[in-house]
DNA sequence: CGTTCAAGTGAGTGATTGATCACAACCAAT
DNA sequence: ATTGGTTGTGATCAATCACTCACTTGAACG
């Protein structure tokens, strides 16, 4: 009456720890989530979670990595044979598109305040200068329009972050129209 | 030669708690902060902050709240009998002097990452109206304005987060310089 | 002095958590 | 069938942390 127990690799195992630990980080940030949590969610036990990952902080670093991977092929992509505005209208396109994986984005945003970790900090600046490298260079736009694109990222990120958009109000709504008008003059 | 222990009132003691509550909880967030870490810091026991506080989690909130009254309190003022994007000039000049304290803006960033605690989330909801509000009724501008004075603000607040400005490198300070630089044409 | 109330703390507790280690189960190849 | 390598876990530990309780110290007042 033993139940076989079908093994996977561990590739596959790590796949399944940075999907649930995308999840438990967002919502938790590093220090909140669990690490038998994560472990529970992605079917496996805790301490091979340790095995796969070797430190807790590493595992983070490895999701955050991932994500902002992710976010940057996204870009590439939508930016692929367009120049000039086209290229950056392309990539905020996509973000909406990217905004959809609510987890992502508030794991991403996560790290933007984690500053008190040298690593992390180092890994988000490094993950913002090829952002800006690729937008600059897809788009050879002045600063002021890459700045202003960067700019509405920032804001249309931390109003989904505060559930702008599953419970909007009056102002939050005010807000998204003023950043998707884009000089229509 | 028992050295007298001059006392304080409960007052002056809650706020040298929310002070040193301010410079935990912006680098550690509210997980990562030890009360134990806060009472020391703010020179008393911890047990005494619980009778000061009660919660850990009354304590964070009370912390943000001072945070975003005090940055109310200055956009009101720079925004005082100045009406259209005057307002919204000296509002962003005000917020350049804000950012100088790290700690406050770190913490402010902090929580707008926080969507996990629903009152922690309300608390933020209500004081973004409140300063959308405030953008709204001294400016008398366009959503379109708004957006875009906001969304800056989001994009410095995170810039400085990860250091961009004690540490420029070439593409942060491009988007720096494009996000002052407005509409010089 | 004695009373009273607020300020303040030492000592502890139950619960959680990151991390370790010994060990078991499965599978492929010789 | 034995060997060896990979997958996987139960049990446990040391540390940390939010929070409590009993208790003490100081000051103002009559």
């Amino acid at each position: 009456m033993a139940t076989t127990t079908p093994r996977k690799t561990a590739d596959e195992r790590r796949i399944a720890v940075l999907d649930a630990a995308t999840h438990e980080f967002a919502r938790k940030g590093i220090h909140g989530a669990s690490t038998e949590d994560i472990a529970r969610a992605a079917g496996i036990s805790q301490p091979y979670l340790f095995r796969l990952f070797g430190t807790k902080k590493e595992l983070y670093l490895a999701t955050a990595q991932r994500a902002v991977d992710d976010l940057y092929a996204v870009f590439a992509d939508a930016a692929r044979g367009k120049t000039g505005v086209d290229a950056l209208h392309a990539m905020g396109a996509a973000y909406e598109g990217v905004m959809a994986d609510r987890d992502r984005l508030m794991l991403m945003l996560k790290c933007w305040a984690s500053t008190d970790d040298p690593d992390i900090c180092e890994g988000v600046r490094s993950a913002w200068r090829d952002l800006v490298d690729l937008a600059e260079r897809a788009s050879g736009e002045t600063p002021e329009a890459v700045s202003a694109f960067f700019s509405r990222g920032a804001l249309l990120t931390i109003l989904m972050a505060m559930d702008a958009f599953t419970r909007p109000e009056p102002w939050s709504k005010r807000l998204v129209e003023g950043c998707q008008q884009e000089k229509t003059a």
